[in-house]
RNA sequence: CCGGAUGUGGUGAAAUUGGUAGACACAUCAGACUUAGGAUCUGAUGCCGAAAGGUGUGGGGGUUCGAGUCCCUCCAUCCGGACCA
């Protein structure tokens, strides 16, 4: 009987799915294990053979922690408010929700003919007015607290009020406007909406200004990457820089809390790098400079006081505040221009640019310590205006940019490092002793940094002060498909809405264009307006940052999770998803939980143990080459000879990279009529490894390899591949090899005539090597993700075992409990047949079985094979005794003919013996 | 530009602490069985060479008895950079 993978994997999918095998509850007396995978954003695509790398390996992991005893929650669910619905809903008027729902509906099905062991019954919905009730509950706990500096924690917000009633913000200096100062006396003076203003600085979720990427013609907010040199990428359009009102995260107040955080989880140290990076904390001073002739000061940022002597130019961001004012009126022209142009152009293009620009103000200021040296003042796109205060000292001795902004601007050079600098570049190490440096001069930059500190602080001309790069995540979007803030404004202050009207629901609508000066869509309907409700929506991560608390208790109408059920439950043990997502959503989600965590909520402020990363799979597209003015292609080899264009063909036609010529003709209507210049009988296609996209037709999509294969061998396919946290082009054509091996597994305990071959008889010493040395194997690797070592082990044992007829039950039996999480579907069958008393629905399953348990007896050596290196080459080989003595070894070297002739008679100067390693023999 | 990652046969890759480079597969070639093979099985397969042997983990340099692995340096590719998710 053949290996039938078609009707055995629907049989045992329809059967785990009616006994509800996977369905978890919190059994408080078990082990739990909490396995999660990233979810994903149901687009209309579908799933590729991309996506389900990690869901393959978190399935795997869950499947073998249960075996190993544990209570596993391996939930799925969708994170299904986003753009592209909307997108697709403006072109098509299809509302969000309908195309949603059908693109919920393929990714299930696509996930279930995987055979992933998810309990459905805990799925979750961003956009479920059921699950974002409680995001937007959520969002009031935000807005309705705030940081606690002094307890380094979240309090709600009337403990702060209660502090202003006592005793000012003496206490509770204001994050969003660092010098506002109030007494008690004041504050009780204050009128409510005033009181309002100033809470409003403090709160977790604030509203702000905020200035956006606004495009007129496509009545939208565009991202960076939206915005190519000052125009919309799609269809061109002019983008401006608009102020808007925003909602606001105060992260920044968890940035400590969040660096700190990273050394108690088990992220991997490229994550935790980006992390630290991206929250970006340096520290410094920050000194004033005042402008000559005027009363204006400019603040300035910089982690190298030390090097204050060396300041030739100041930069301001051209959004800067004094930009415009400073202008002297033979430079006004210039510098409006300029600004102008640095306007269109987004912060990722700024950054990217290598190209130096800049324009010179006319004005100077004075420097700090010496009132009779005038610094020029010039404006330039790589100050940003929301790093720092937006404006620069330069320093070009000392600093790299403003190195080459000097030297293309000709501005003279001071140089306070002496010998070291010769002109060329800027020094950036800290190690130099400064000279021309005033009273800074003799002293290691090191030293001269605190001495530097000292005195501005002393002369009240700045403060030391530590920056963070990371700003206030901007928490509002212009955007339709999403939650609605449950807010309602009352004039000029915003009033949370009573959490039992929650959820807040979003309307239907009748259009997806944007309201009214640049407000959402939900500025056009009147009945949104007359409540005077929040126009704007939450962004995408919203709903993320808190899923996986949602997972615990999906079903909880009172409360967002039972507190006791997330106590046990607590962090997830084991995350998996891109890297895509390494500073934002994880930033984000942390944050949340630590929220939550200092209001009382939860009782853990690490979301997640440990993250695995799982790499990109990437295609592998097929290109044929048009000849240009014809209908005809001409085959890779040839191109050459003529003048084509390069055009993607989906790569669903082509074998390896021989197109079927008739499959292309078929393809798209304007190929009917194709000619080809063949070679070799053959048109062979070019190819290139790029991104998966539907546009580059290079997708592949996995319910046709499960059609053709099967899902086991999908599942190990995948794995296969190679490291689980490696990029990787997608290539099909290898699929075969694994496919062969369960055939062949098949064949192990089928015989051809379908009569089950395995035995009551006792398993052989080889054949118990053989099984111990593939428990060992699949234990260790799997605990460390090493999952395409464990399908090569997997091999390996099974062509041991073919090779050696085993056909003992001892073996065969434990060998399908350790294939159980790797393919699930074969192992189900396989056990049934052998335990049909155990096997579903008559026993638990397979799924109820446990792990086989290594024994190191089974697997013990006496001997090993030594190599034999003379001068470091291997030159032979010599089998010894691992319990012989290094005086043994270096007689038998001496003696072995073929070190003997390597040697060629002189002796030895020295053997390396490195018992069960190797040998080397030094002359 | 900034940040992160990765470079090993024709291809995907493997290689506890530095210790036989290329396990396991794909592809290719040869053979067996077969009416047939896109089934199955056996063998070969880094490169140069008839062989002996030489050479080989992106390039260059270093440490070491010994380097894919450690150090320095250069190059290439991929991913991310805050309104795509």
């Amino acid at each position: 009987m053949e290996y039938d993978f078609r009707r055995i994997e629907k049989k045992w999918q329809t059967a785990w799915k009616e006994h509800q095998v996977y369905k978890v509850t919190a059994d408080f007396n078990r082990p739990k294990c909490y396995v999660l995978d990233m979810f994903p954003y149901p687009s209309g695509a579908g799933l590729h053979v991309g996506h389900p790398l990690g869901y393959i390996a978190s399935d795997i992991y869950s499947r073998y922690k249960r075996l190993k005893g544990f209570n596993v929650l391996h939930p799925m669910g969708f994170d299904s408010f986003g753009l592209p619905a909307e997108q697709y809903a403006l072109d098509t008027g299809q509302h969000p929700a309908v195309t949603t729902e059908k693109n919920i509906a393929t990714f299930k099905s696509q996930l279930d003919n995987i055979g992933f062991c998810y309990d459905w019954s805990r799925e979750v919905r961003t956009s479920d007015a059921s699950y974002y009730k409680w995001t937007q509950w959520i969002f009031l706990q935000l807005f309705d607290s705030y940081y606690n500096t002094q307890l380094q924690k979240a309090e709600p917000i009337s403990a702060l009020v209660a502090s202003f009633e006592a005793s000012g913000n003496l206490v509770h200096p204001c994050p969003g406007e660092p010098s506002l100062q109030f007494s008690a006396a004041d504050w009780k003076s204050y009128t409510g909406k005033k009181q309002q203003a100033i809470l409003m600085n403090y709160r977790l979720a604030y509203c702000g200004i905020g200035e956006v990427n606004w495009c007129e013609a496509l009545g939208t907010v565009l991202a960076n990457d939206e915005v190519v040199n000052g125009v919309s990428e799609r269809g061109g359009h002019p983008v401006v820089k608009k102020k808007l009102r925003q909602w606001y995260l105060r992260i920044t107040s968890y940035a400590d809390r969040l660096l700190e955080g990273l050394n108690k989880v088990a992220f991997s140290d490229a994550m935790k790098e980006m992390q630290t990076n991206w929250i970006g904390k340096s520290s410094g001073a920050e000194v004033d400079f005042a402008i000559w002739n005027t009363t204006h000061k400019i603040r300035v940022y910089t982690t190298r006081p030390d090097t204050l002597f060396g300041v030739d130019f100041m930069v301001l961001a051209p959004e800067h505040a004094l930009a415009a004012q400073l202008a002297s009126p033979d430079r006004a022209k210039a510098v409006e221009e300029y600004v102008t142009w640095v306007k269109s152009r987004s912060e990722r293009e700024r950054m990217a640019e290598k190209k130096i620009s800049g324009v010179f103000t006319g004005a100077y200021a004075v420097h700090p310590f010496d009132p009779n040296r005038k610094v020029p003042i010039w404006l330039a796109e790589y100050v940003l205006a929301g790093y720092g205060t937006g404006a620069i000292m330069g320093v070009p001795c000392g600093d790299e940019r403003d190195h080459r902004f000097a030297t293309h601007f000709s501005i003279p050079i001071t140089n306070i490092v002496g010998e070291l600098y010769t002109g060329a570049d800027a020094i950036t190490s800290k190690d130099a002793i400064l000279v021309n440096s005033g009273f800074l001069t003799g002293l290691p930059m090191t030293q001269a940094l605190e001495v530097a500190i000292q005195k501005v602080e002393e002369l009240g001309i700045g403060v030391r002060k530590v920056n963070y790069k990371m700003h206030d995540a901007v928490f509002s979007r212009q955007r339709y498909w999403g939650e609605p803030f449950p807010i309602a404004w009352d004039g000029e202050t915003p009033r949370p809405l009573d959490s039992n009207k929650l959820p807040l629901e979003l309307p239907k609508v009748d259009s997806y264009r944007r309201g009214p000066d640049g407000l959402g869509p939900l500025a056009n309907i009147p009945e949104w307006m007359d409540q005077k409700l929040e126009t704007n929506t939450m962004p995408g991560y919203a709903g993320s940052s808190w899923y996986f608390l949602r997972f615990m208790d999906p079903a909880n109408a009172a409360e967002f999770c039972d507190r006791k059920i997330s106590d046990y439950w607590n962090q997830v043990d084991l995350y998996i998803g891109g890297t895509e997502h390494a500073v934002g959503h994880l930033l984000y989600s942390r944050m949340w939980t630590k929220a939550l965590y200092d209001l009382g909520h939860i009782g853990f402020d690490e979301p997640f143990k440990q993250l695995l990363n799982q790499g990109m799979i990437q295609g592998s597209s097929r290109i044929v080459y048009h000849i240009r003015g014809t209908c005809k292609f001409v085959s890779q080899g040839l191109v050459n000879n003529y003048d084509c264009d390069p055009i993607h063909v989906d790569v669903n036609i082509v074998d390896g990279f021989e197109l079927d010529i008739e499959a292309f003709k078929a393809w798209k209507p304007d190929y009917s009529n194709a000619e080809f210049i063949l070679e070799e009988g053959k048109y062979l296609c070019g190819s290139e490894i790029e991104k998966m996209s539907k546009s580059k037709f290079n997708t592949v999509n996995p319910d046709m390899l499960v059609d053709r294969y099967g899902a086991d061998t999908f599942r190990m396919y995948e794995m296969f591949l190679g490291p689980i946290e490696m990029s990787k082009p997608w290539d099909t054509k290898g699929i075969e090899g694994v496919h062969r091996f369960l055939k062949k597994f098949w064949r192990l305990y089928v015989g051809d005539n379908g009569q089950l071959r395995v035995l009551d008889t006792a398993a052989s010493p080889a054949e118990l090597k053989v099984l111990h040395q593939v428990i060992r194997k699949t234990e260790l690797d799997t605990e460390r993700f090493s999952f395409n070592t464990v399908v090569s082990g997997f091999m390996i044992a099974v062509n041991g075992l073919t090779n050696l007829k085993c056909q003992s039950r001892d073996i065969l039996l434990p060998l399908l409990v350790l294939l159980q999480p790797y393919a699930p579907h074969i192992s189900e069958e396989l056990y049934t047949l052998l335990e049909p008393a155990k096997g579903l629905p008559a026993g638990p399953g397979l799924n109820g079985a446990s792990y086989p348990v290594f024994e190191e007896k089974f697997v013990a050596e006496t001997t090993k094979l030594y190599p034999v290196a003379i001068n470091g080459k291997t030159r032979t080989q010599l089998e010894l005794p691992l319990s012989i003595t290094a005086e043994e070894v270096e007689a038998l070297i001496k003696a072995d003919p073929v070190v003997v002739k390597w040697l060629e008679g002189k002796p030895p100067k020295k053997v390396i013996y490195v018992p069960n390693r190797m040998i080397n023999v030094v002359q």
